[in-house]
DNA sequence: GATGAATGAGTATTCATTCAT
DNA sequence: CATGAATGAATACTCATTCAT
């Protein structure tokens, strides 16, 4: 009959918006965000469509939740390599653990993608998390600002390095295009593979990291 | 001021139907399907919404109807080769129109890969115009029917080919998935590349060939 | 620590409906009835919606107490001259009364005002706690009934007597309905001013009373 | 069967958004802005919500619309005068057209009233249609934009050149506010009054322009 | 008494589609 | 053939009120 303590409520709040980012992500990622409805996700969590505004202020406010958490545990999968430089061994481990977190955060990156390929969407959301807009496009200025171009920062500087060892017929920007270039086909191949075989999977990495390496 | 002949009629009709079409593709692939109003569409093809209705018969209708033109005009690129068998600079002569098909249409593809990436729509056009929901997974069984289809298994037999000269340490399968992720990278790159850069482009292309010929 | 008496809990019960309407008594007249949340009158008052409810069956019947009370707080104000003669110094000392608890209660006119400006709430609100809708209205026969219509029956009667002294040309229902056309107007502006100047306040009150006394 | 002319149309569009404005204005001034729904004002027009977003944007943008339109209005009625100086005869003129606009444009005062009531409303459009947000407090300083300010200074200068012929006691600053004291309770009574008696009301009036011309 | 999670009826707004002219 | 006014079903969002704890 005592009323419920503050630490209650918080845990109640916190397991009910995770349900709802949870839901709502797969319906985002799969369906697309403009046609997913507030009354579907609420329907299939279970809960009432007021609750939905309880927990977040807009549909756009519950579409920014979802990218910020999954950003932040993409983020804190990349904890290593901060440093900047980047042996072969570490480029290895970090080919592996990219495409490890593609199928940890599967619908996530469904989702990030159809965002990507929305003009709208993509002005709005690619700077703040991403912090770069040519993420499509060849980039040629490294960009010093957030995680991924910092990444990409490290990632060239471990190509342009490679040039020492392969000769003068090598291009490292070209095969720093390349890299970037089969990671992307590798990503959107994964991300809409329904059932991934894992013999296939491991091969294509093994095959890109002695491509690349 | 003698009344048009049916044919003229016709042609006329014709002309508005590709100009609706044309500018139904251009919003639907940079706004995104959904976000584009007939309204908008209307106007700025010059005609009455009414009009619009006249010539399809709703929506989905005109969206069917883009597909349908854009497909046709890039399969009737790849007219030649479709003999099944493919010589390695028959294989070059494909990955070069491929990849300027990537340019010539770039609209298209843009607004093509914003529906795949979405369950329902996938669903209800890949099986019809592409023959494989499988496309975006790792495909084994070679499937038959359809342009798509038939020419990876013109290509895949190309790969298979190869083993007889590359020796026994050669995976074709694995080199074929490589080449198809490598395309893949490549389309979903420049298909959102504002400005592409022609050399990168060529460069890109070229090792592509380098690779995988 | 000895449990708190009936008499303590009757207290407590008191002085937290007084805050809860104060809090809304604020937010209704400034920010209006219908904008104003429940969420936020109890925020404000630092208590819980559901206590809200504790006290008050309703938004509306909140609504209702606070009326009811202030308008009392009024009626105790005008105590005296409840004998239905006034004298010309009754007379001002009531003008000067008037004036004055508008200072007092600005912010319950306000809500006061906007209340009436509504049909809906006007019938509700005006017959209840004033006994007449004609307020606003050209009031010719005088009605019996409450407070207000009390009032201005002794103050007709005032106006009728004075025709003895100002002549044959003096007509005393327009003299009156001057007055309170004056009235109206005096309450109507200082209700809205945020910061009444004094001395001008002071010398429209003494202007009144020198015209109407 | 020829279709309609663009000015069919127009005069369609013109009559509908008339329609709107005057059903619109009823409710907005007797039920209040918030209260008055959508839904209520397409089912009294006889028309669809739908159509209502046809011609006005939003509520907002139809309240905005009928403000404007009313304004102009009133506007037009005061025509005169704007050369900045006022003979007595003017002052009378200018009392009785204000007075009759009230009766004229009696369902937009309310209306305009109540948005004055309202603070968030009131922040928004009085600065744009009237000029000044003192209206409702004792203005000293004279403002010098807009319609209702020129007004308020040409009568400013009315009440200050009368004090050369009504004498050294005479405090015109006191009187002026006085007037607009007057102006505003006859205004605020009448806007309010459902069935006004004319001749009440002329005798008003009259009373007004003998006690300040 | 006290809390705030949960509900649901209601509100403004959008947009594909129809249809009288 | 051509027009755009008109419709209505759907959608995001709000908020007074209830209720388990």
């Amino acid at each position: 009959m005592s009323p419920r303590t503050p630490q209650q409520f918080e845990e109640i709040r916190e397991e009910k918006k995770a349900l709802i980012m949870e839901v709502a992500l797969k319906y985002f990622a799969n369906e697309g965000y403009h046609r997913t409805t507030i009354t579907r996700i609420a329907r299939e969590a279970g809960i009432s469509k007021g609750l939905m505004y309880n927990y977040f202020e807009s549909k756009e406010e519950l579409l920014s939740a979802i990218i910020q958490k999954s950003v932040y545990e993409v983020y804190s999968f990349f904890d290593v390599n901060r440093d900047g430089y980047l042996s072969p061994d570490e480029f290895e481990y970090f080919i592996r653990k990219i495409t490890s977190v593609l199928k940890e955060k599967q619908v996530f990156w469904k989702l990030f993608f159809q965002l990507m390929v929305q003009n709208e969407v993509r002005d709005r959301f690619l700077e703040t998390f991403v912090g770069t807009r040519s993420m499509f496009g060849v980039t040629r200025e490294i960009e010093e600002r957030h995680f991924v171009s910092g990444i990409i920062k490290t990632i060239t500087e471990y190509f342009l390095r490679k040039k020492e060892t392969k000769g003068p017929d090598y291009d490292p920007l070209l095969e720093l295009n390349m890299f970037i270039l089969t990671m992307k086909g590798f990503w959107v191949t994964y991300i809409y593979s329904e059932n991934v075989d894992d013999e296939y999977f491991n091969n294509s990495v093994n095959r890109i990291i002695e491509m690349y390496k």
